[in-house]
This record gives C-alpha cells, sequence and structure tokens, in this order.
DNA sequence: GTAAACCCTACTTATGCTGTCAGGATTAAA
DNA sequence: TTTAATCCTGACAGCATAAGTAGGGTTTAC
C-alpha cells in the first residue's frame, strides 16, 4: 500500500478539472504548467484516468481533458485507486491472507489501516476541493494586486 | 508513505516477544520459524528495533530477544514508525509542504490520510494483540488435537 | 572449546516510480 | 487545405527501494 507522486498530481489535475466544470476541456499543457508537474508524465495519468472512466478527453487542437462527471461524485479515493490499483496494502489482511488462515493475530491491524485509508479519501469530493481551491486563488489575487 | 513487509514482520514478531514476556528472550531463528520469516532478514528487522528502544538483545548461546518496556506501552505505531521510519507520506502534506505554500486545496486529504493511519496504528497495543494471539494459538491446538 | 546466538556490513536481484522521447492520429482554426 | 494544437501509444532509461542473501565477527551458556 504506497501513496506516490502519481495520486498527487492525479489529485491535483482533476481540481483543476473540477473548477473548470462546465467550461470545456482544459489542456493537459495548461495544467502541467499550472501546477508544475512535468507534462508528458501528466499526459500518462490522465490517459489513466480516461481510461478508468474519470475524466473524458477531446482531441485536436482546443481539446483537452474535463470530468466525465459531476465534480460531487468523484472522490479522492476514486482517483487514488485509479492511478496506484486497489488500496488494498502490500501486507497481510483480510483480502490478502497470510498463512495462518485468519489465526493471525495482526490481520485486524492491516484490515482496519486500509479501511481507515479508504474512509478518509472517500470523504473528499472534487466538488468541495474546487471550491476550496477558488478561494485560494481568490485570496492569491488579491495579495498579488496588493503589491 | 507506504506499509511494506518489514512492518508486517515487524508486528508479527514482536507479538510473539509479547506473548513470551517474562519467559526471558526468544531467539530470531524461533520467531523466523513460527512465522515463516526469512531468519536472516527478521534479523535485521530486530537490530533496527534494538536500535530504536523497542526490544532488548541478549547475546551468546540461550540468546534472543524481549520487549525492552511493557507491551500495553508498545503500539503498531511504533513498530511501523520505527521500522519505515517517519509516517509523514511521500505526497505533500502539512509537514512535506508543495510549492504553493498553504494555498493547495490538496493539502488537507493527505494531511488527514496520515493523521488517520497514525490514528489507527497507535490503537493497537501488543499486549492486547498477544491476548488475542493467544487465544487463536489455544483454538489451533485444541482443533487438531482433535484430528 | 564448542555451539548458539546476536552483530554488522556489504552485496544481489527485482520491481516500480518518475519521468523522457518519438512518432502517430485527430481535429479546430486560419 | 494547410497548420498547429492536442490527445494517443509504446518504448525506454535512470534511480531508489524492497526483500533477501552472504559471511565473517563477537559474546556467552554449557
Amino acid at each position: 500500500m504506497r501513496l506516490t507522486a502519481k495520486s498527487e498530481y492525479g489529485l491535483l489535475a482533476l481540481i483543476d478539472l473540477a473548477v473548470a466544470w462546465n467550461d470545456g476541456p482544459v489542456s493537459t499543457r495548461d495544467i502541467a504548467k499550472n501546477r508544475d508537474i512535468p507534462p508528458a508524465f501528466l499526459e500518462q495519468l490522465l490517459a489513466t484516468l480516461r481510461r478508468e472512466g474519470l475524466v473524458t478527453a477531446v482531441r485536436g487542437a482546443r481539446g483537452g481533458f474535463a470530468l466525465a462527471r459531476d465534480p460531487r461524485s468523484i472522490s479522492a479515493l476514486d482517483i487514488v485507486e485509479a492511478l496506484e490499483g486497489p488500496l488494498a496494502p502490500t501486507v497481510c489482511d483480510a483480502q490478502t491472507v497470510c498463512g495462518r488462515e485468519g489465526a493471525c493475530a495482526a490481520e485486524p491491524v492491516w484490515t482496519r489501516v486500509s479501511a481507515a485509508l479508504r474512509d478518509v479519501l472517500g470523504e473528499f469530493d472534487l466538488a468541495s476541493l474546487a471550491e476550496r481551491q477558488v478561494l485560494f486563488d481568490a485570496a492569491f489575487a488579491v495579495s498579488t494586486s496588493e503589491e
């Protein structure tokens, strides 16, 4: 069970798409520039997210990516699992049982860890995160205009 | 942020030491056999746990390892952090901030993930886990004697 | 003295992350 | 119709880390 840069980049990118929800597609290049993510790498992640059904792609000039459905219905868990694979740990838990077949005192530890992870990630939806991002952007715009 | 076999092996090993609490040291070899862990690998983990102050070592014949303090005072979190290093994620969170200096909508996601992880792991102490293990062992002894 | 056990360091092998690169396919706009 | 923007795909490389192996050194019970 691991969280890598893929999750971080993917979440940031999809927050940007959530902010631009109803504004048409956003290009990989724009997101990469805005978030300081290597463009070619981000392109791969978005391709994965498209295959997983989280985003749609529009090819050609003025194309880009957009969320495949309402931001409220996409959670951080959806994104992480799409990019990292199922969030069942590397270690023995209820899914990936070790040799002792249930008679292992350590099993509930790992089971509860992954459950907690899923719970927390599931609580964040792209709509709220985008809302938060818009506030930050507004504050940033004010602070720069004051200089 | 990752959970690897080190954590799993370490937890299992220390459960064994908790079961043997007050019974003198247990050798790497015995633990490795009981838990089916590569002995040389386990030895490294126990050496780390000794340096981290979780276990004490007795050298020489009839030597082995024992918990350095009461099993009730050692949590799964202690073990995981001793073996994996601090549980702050690979991704940007409140500790390892990314470029946007607080103005990042994704930050609370990762911060809450690591907090949840720490909470859950901190809830499990070796005394309870050992108790559970003793029950399992007893049940296993009964089921085999019935055959 | 010998065997059991920890101690320490270095090495190996495999995997996966984090990109990079090159070219092709598609489409909007000039 | 041409051009440029953009996604699509697959290959590849460099590096870090996980997971384990190997081997010698030191300490201690018997």
